[in-house]
DNA sequence: TCTCAACCTTCACATGGGGGTAAGGTCAAG
DNA sequence: CTTGACCTTACCCCCATGTGAAGGTTGAGA
């Protein structure tokens, strides 16, 4: 199998599996004499795992962790779970972070009147926030 | 004004200032006889101004709308308002993602049991997940 | 056999929003 | 005159890709 039959099974591009490859995710697989990669069913059941776990957000770092787990039959689940969950907080931190700009940017989007005047409550409250909600989080 | 000056006013970096410099948001103050950076109460403001906007995640290209909106006199309050809900919209389909990915996620961590056996749920379900709630959407 | 499209390869650079570090110039106090 | 805290530019790093260049390979048809 050449990268593109690999690339249009797992649903990637052929720039993300020569990516995973480089950054060690996945073994370079043999080439053929013209140097193309040659790729095993088994190269693509780990490129779909991989493609299922960036779908739910994991770092290509802890898709290694997975990987490693996924294939030492000596693993507990519990170092699974614990991966997941620790990427489930991150998601969580994300997510909090989304709805703190949300809400006070939704309350300033309410303020301001939509028409042909120059006076705006959201360039209002960006000179001068502190007192409006802001609480010097960090950006994201 | 030095520029560590406007940093600590701001609660930016020096780092940020002159990158906001280089990409153009700010236009580049003048300079000391020895070079550095010379900075007037304007441009505190200014930094002031995009840093707020920062905190509410609004992109580099979109806070240079909002600054050229801000200094223009004739501006109407309908187009600030427009930039701002386009980022809002923005928000909210990061939020809708992680919302699935935080769904997703959990469910796959309440079927792991978390124990020393190698059996394991999450790795299960990346194995083989479209039957389980994927959608095929984009990544994130 | 020649050609052409559709593959494949590596390399380098872009994105966003900076951080880190180096190598050097400058300023003010002691 | 030294010391330390400034300042400057310039480079590479992160993440997870995308884009594009420049070139080699393969297979099918004319």
């Amino acid at each position: 199998m050449n990268i593109s039959d690999v690339a249009r099974r797992t649903g990637l591009s052929n720039k993300m599996v020569r990516h995973y490859e480089s950054v060690g995710l996945i073994q370079s697989p043999p080439r053929s004499a013209a140097g193309y990669r040659q790729y095993s069913q088994r190269n693509v059941d780990e490129l779909a795992f991989i493609a299922h776990a960036r779908t739910l957000g994991f770092s290509i770092a802890q898709i290694g962790d997975l990987l490693s787990l996924r294939q030492d039959p000596h693993r507990a689940s519990r170092e699974v779970k614990a991966v997941a969950q620790q990427h489930l907080q991150e998601l969580d931190a994300r997510m909090q972070q989304l709805k703190h700009m949300k809400s006070l940017l939704a309350e300033m989007i309410s303020q301001c009147p939509g028409d042909d005047d120059p006076h705006c409550a959201i360039l209002q409250r960006l000179e001068t926030s502190d007192s409006n909600g802001f609480t010097g989080d960090n950006l994201s």
